[in-house]
DNA sequence: GCTACCGTTCGACTTACATCGAACTGTTGG
DNA sequence: CCAACAGTTCGATGTAAGTCGAACGGTAGC
């Protein structure tokens, strides 16, 4: 109807609120997959999902949805699949310190 | 004594989940007051309430109780007033550069 | 001691968010 | 092609959070 694209949309850096991030990283669920793509890199939608606590796929791609809304993830078709990616240099950038301070607790 | 018997109570920071105050952290009106308080350092309530948006005492109460169980602020009694001050060591050593990304944005 | 003052708590209301099944869309393997 | 697959979106539901007026409890000034 809207849209016949798999391309998902993703908000420049530049145009996102601290405390969407912020909020965005405020939940447990949200937070790990953030850790989890930290220390993996690139990973699959199912990837993700297996590796976390066992969550229906609607429920985990609502969270992942929230993280990209918040500039925090990319997730990109990849064939059959998905990838999904943490925007690291990008945050780096526009939030200095902010990931490296959240992963390390 | 001239103690007062109204205190509040405030979580050991060790007990404090990341999570929480990265949520605590994400409401615009929180934010603000953290910054504030960073800068001009121990504040009385009116003085918060004063130099932040203009909100009812009773919601901005509230936001305020949300910080203090989140570790974030102390707020204690002082005479009729009361000084709310921001847990900034504490939480250097909780959340190592958690605190200076946030204000730096 | 009253009384005005500062700020929290209470209660009611509204809105935002989390959760999950089911339907739907695009994609590839056979 | 078409059937199975990977994920997102939709819709409904429960719960948590924000907002605000009013009531309440200490505290100090007079």
């Amino acid at each position: 109807m809207t849209t016949t694209t798999r391309e998902l949309t993703h908000p420049d850096l530049a145009d996102v609120q601290l405390s969407a991030v912020l909020f965005a990283l405020s939940d447990p669920t949200r937070l790990d997959l953030v850790r989890q793509l930290a220390t993996d890199g690139t990973l699959t939608v199912a990837e993700c999902q297996s590796i976390g606590a066992e969550v229906p796929k609607s429920t985990f791609s609502h969270h992942l949805k929230t993280l990209r809304e918040a500039g925090l993830v990319r997730n990109e078709p990849a064939g059959r699949k998905r990838t999904v990616t943490l925007r690291r240099a990008e945050l780096d950038q526009r939030f200095p310190g902010l990931l490296a301070a959240v992963l390390a607790d």
